[in-house]
DNA sequence: TTGTAGGCGTTATCAA
DNA sequence: TTGATAACGCCTACAA
């Protein structure tokens, strides 16, 4: 069967192609009859309008782009289910595309979505990402944009973030007042933004506590920051440190669950040698034994809104107004689980 | 700044929008000179050619579109980075739907991915779907459609799936081979077939060993099959069968985790009063205490064949050549770990 | 070697 | 109330 077109429909009813288009889109200018029978022949014949000669007539794709750093994080895969379910309710279709942590390649792909005329673009940079060239061509292009989780302070758009620094801040407390006082810290790479958030809320609360910093306790993960990490780190940490710390919290719930299964396998106890504090609110992280006290990190919710805020921005811009940047941070939660106490 | 066209660079250099578009695909009826100079000029202007306009022309999207029940599960992000990786090295988009387990939705993605012409649709059913017109129609455009994991045995196309029948033969095999008789079964849903070959493979396994198959022991996990269904399935086993039962082969990972939850919850120990055997090999499977036996379920492998195939079934219609399905089996295998032995 | 013209499917303007 | 026509940006057969 070939794709069917407004032609082939006009052709079949002996009417101009004109009247066909108008029809199935209600215009007032075409007799309630000839819509009723247009529309029954386009429903009949399957009729599909081609949404590339829209979009070449309209300007308009439909079409959002979104670009993170990997799919193959609970985190990434809640933000992408809340982005995914809200276009969907909207209308719009989402090309998704994965830096892997690179940021040539997250180059290349705003360009790939560039040219396809996506509406608007959606990102959370890799985390080699140091020059914002790219962005800044998307909003020459005058092409709505928003940052969210992974962002860059220096580009001026919208972004939705969550307060890594105070959640990071907020928990390291908690341990404090447990009674931990070596408190180690697993960040992530030093180059993201909330890697480095996390580290500053970390040492915030330390300092604020009477607890004087001390750089032997942090540890850098590997940019993946997953659970083989944590494993090792552990391993290094008490290889470093041995019985004279006391807790750790870790850029992610992995990288603390990677570190439990060390602790576990070398016959520490969690908590009771050491604490254990991960950063997302996996799922996972309940059923861990003993369970795993971490920050909740809202990734549905974060997809969701900076979804929303991107189809806003392109209303607006429908509507020729200009919209102004704003920052959404989206409140953290401590889940305190039996990982402190 | 306004998107840049073949006739604006045409203007600027004061020649033939002809020219622009022959000298920048390399047509050899160009002299050197020339195309040199258009290069440059496209270069410097930022010249991104029209993906729509290029597809009104040519038919051709370099888009293929992805219908998966849900993405938030370790086995389906898995399946996607492959399919994002695989299509971003052969330079195609891929857009992404989420079907949330529900027929209508899944239709309606179909469709809007016909209209919006893409190259070639991957998809794998939601549990609800029984019909399969939708996938008729896209066959009878003549777009290259691949299921995959979750397939429907009456539609005539290519295939990528796993053994799920000697998947769970094997691992249920196992079980008995390490001495136990009474084993249960959590299974997914009535509907899908994967759910349904796994039980099929669990129940051979029981009869050709001379274990004489007990429906009761037979629970069905909701469509999710998460972690909680595992909790809760596990507490209904003990209750209809305390101690009269020494092994449970779930449908997923998660829902064995969450029964090993349940069990230790409950001081339940396992593998000494309950083994238990997993399907996946999703990572956290790995960390479980006790490590959990699984199923290695290649998805990420899976997500690259299934690419493949349709890529090359789009090559194949360009070129002419009609593609004869094929079904692709994936092998699996057996992780042993600690919850049985 | 370069340019003209027509068309992909749709929409919008204007005339009939 | 309907239809002819042009245009969106690009590609290509054919003419110059």
């Amino acid at each position: 069967m070939k794709t069917v077109t407004l032609k082939q429909i006009a052709e079949k009813l002996g009417v101009s192609v004109t009247t066909v288009s108008k029809a199935l889109k209600d215009y007032p200018d075409i007799s309630e009859n000839t819509k009723q029978i247009v529309k029954n022949m386009a429903k009949s014949m399957n009729f599909v309008p081609n949404a590339s000669a829209v979009y070449l007539r309209t300007q308009e794709s439909k079409t959002i782009g979104v670009v993170i750093p990997a799919l193959v994080h609970h985190f990434f895969s809640k933000v992408i289910d809340g982005i995914l379910n809200k276009a969907e309710k909207s209308g719009y279709l989402v090309i998704l595309m994965q830096s892997n942590e690179n940021y040539e390649l997250e180059k290349k792909q705003i360009d790939l979505l560039l040219k396809k005329g996506v509406d608007g673009i959606l990102i959370s940079l890799s985390n080699n990402t140091n020059n914002f060239d790219h962005l800044k061509r998307v909003q020459e292009y005058n092409i709505p944009l928003i940052l969210f989780d992974k962002i860059a302070k220096t580009v001026n758009c919208s972004k939705v973030v969550i307060d890594d620094r105070k959640a990071a801040y907020d928990a390291v407390t908690h341990l404090i007042n447990k009674g931990h006082r070596r408190i180690a810290h697993f960040r992530g790479d030093l180059n993201p933004q909330n890697s480095i958030d996390r580290f500053l809320g970390y040492k915030k609360a330390l300092e604020d506590h009477g607890i004087s910093y001390d750089p032997s306790l942090v540890y850098i993960c590997n940019k993946n920051s997953d659970f083989k990490d944590g494993y090792k780190t552990a391993a290094k940490l008490i290889e470093d440190h041995q019985n004279t710390v006391d807790a750790v919290f870790t850029i992610t719930d992995a990288v603390a669950i990677g570190a439990m299964k060390y602790f576990s396998d070398h016959s520490i106890t969690v908590p009771d040698e050491i604490a254990v504090f991960g950063f997302s609110n996996w799922f996972m992280s309940s059923v861990t034994n003993p369970p795993l006290s971490t920050v909740k990190q809202p990734g549905y919710k974060m997809g969701k809104k900076a979804t929303q805020l991107l189809l806003n921005e392109i209303e607006n811009k429908k509507s020729g107004i200009s919209s102004i940047p704003q920052k959404i941070i989206l409140p953290t939660e401590l889940i305190i689980r039996a990982t402190c106490s």
